[in-house]
DNA sequence: CGGTATCCTGGATGATACTG
DNA sequence: CAGTATCATCCAGGATACCG
């Protein structure tokens, strides 16, 4: 097996929150959705490098987990909106400390002393915009 | 690409923690390890399935990460031990509200409200429209 | 006991083309 | 615009055997 997913037979919370987030994109796609609701076409440019079948995959299997909600609006040019759900806005907020934790430990702090207690969250939405 | 690691070019600091725990025995290491330390063939009895392969390379990341510290003791027969660092600890703390809503929505509020696209059943409350 | 060394597989991911 | 359909690829993870 490649990746993580294991259907059913979790030991942990985590475990099965591993099962929902594994994806390559999905915390990319969290992320996003977090600030706002895109359209298909935005959150593909704004995921440098995914490709359509595989961001639709993804989307549907968060869709399926009922973390992103797909609103299809019936007009000529085609018109859908992904939007998180309650629950993927309580998994994103449950992502806070980890977010905080890779910045602080793997981003920034590669030597950084482990410090405990808070980092600065500060949301600045620099999805790829730059480089990349 | 297979799977998550992304080297280097971190979006934010969840897809940066997602490349530490994002092997498929991770998490599952983290937590045993939470509890107390663990020798080699101890842990290897913890997590039915992974093969020593695996669970040695598994383990040799998280240790070049600086998650887990391995000590050797120079007995006959061999002895080692993993452990958690500090960095380790804060991790597994940040891992906490990650575990609690995989418990919450993942493992006991499920039955069939993750499939089917089904969203309402958390709440009537809008979904997430604006942002930020 | 605590690992390495090889070989192999499966499925997530990627590229490309086509459609309502 | 928002996807689906196919086919190709890559590599984490698994099986097995052997070593200090």
């Amino acid at each position: 097996m490649g990746t993580v997913r294991r259907p059913g037979a979790y030991v942990c919370g985590v475990d099965a929150a591993m099962d929902v987030i594994g994806g390559k994109w999905k915390v990319l796609i969290l992320w996003a959705l977090g600030q706002r609701p895109f359209r298909f076409g935005e959150l593909r440019r704004e995921l440098p490098g995914v490709t359509e079948k595989v961001l639709a995959a993804q989307l549907r299997e968060l869709e399926a987990d009922g973390i992103v909600h797909r609103e299809e609006y019936d007009e000529v040019p085609p018109h859908v909106e992904y939007r998180l759900t309650p629950r993927g806005v309580a998994l994103n907020d449950a992502l806070g400390p980890l977010g905080a934790w890779g910045k602080a430990h793997v981003i920034e702090g590669r030597g950084a002393s482990a410090a405990a207690g808070q980092v600065g969250e500060d949301d600045d939405v620099a999805l790829v915009t730059g480089a990349a």
